[in-house]
DNA sequence: CTATTATTTCGATTATACTAGAAATATTTA
DNA sequence: TAAATATTTCTAGTATAATCGAAATAATAG
């Protein structure tokens, strides 16, 4: 994953609204919750939530499918991970090198 | 992590900008480099990259010593660390249960 | 003390984000 | 078709963020 894509959802995650949000549809699983359902736990009013939703939708955190009168949402499991996976390369990467700088040390000595 | 401590820093890794700052960073290991680099790094004015260093600072994620002259930036890989493992955690917590769940299925079966 | 280099603060502009009520639309049920 | 429920769009106010030049400050070297 390339910064350019990981930086927007980033952004997205770092509204505690929208994480709110997150971790509830990761705690519901791949079947996902009616809007309402989010809208009652978080006691947010219905416009702003639909607002969150989209800018989730947007970038592919969030899929969403209708059935009956309900639009029952669901994590992007694979998209969430990218993102996760994108921020544990960055902060380990560098103990990589470090591990190999300290082999490097031993085999000097 | 709690939600609302990982919210934060999320949304200044969202910043492609300081995203940016931060795998420069990374990269330069715990050492650091002093901001003039970062600035010939990313060919951003002096006073957008002050202020976006400062962000990354009242988040934790970055550490700031003075030798001579120079300012030496360093990421502070804990707070990276847990930051990403929020996330991990997150988008995990249901692989776990889901498995839990189809054991328990096959224990009904 | 002066000059030099590094970094920050100030200030102003412009852009983007958050919030939420009211009205509109969509979908199902009676 | 009418009523009920779920969700979205519209709209607008308010708040926060990004940008960067110019001037100010900090730290050292000469």
């Amino acid at each position: 994953m390339k910064l350019e894509d990981a930086a927007e959802p980033l952004a997205q995650l770092g509204n505690p609204t929208r994480l709110e949000v997150v971790r509830y549809l990761v705690k519901a699983g791949p079947s996902g919750v009616p809007v309402g359902s989010i809208q009652k736990q978080l006691k947010s009013p219905a416009s702003t939530l639909t607002h969150h939703l989209k800018h989730l939708k947007g970038v592919g955190l969030l899929m969403q499918k209708r059935e009956k009168t309900n639009l029952w949402c669901s994590i992007n499991f694979d998209r969430l991970h990218e993102v996760s996976d994108f921020l544990l390369e960055e902060c380990c990467s560098f103990s990589l090198r470090e591990s190999d700088k300290a082999k490097t040390e031993r085999d000097a000595a």
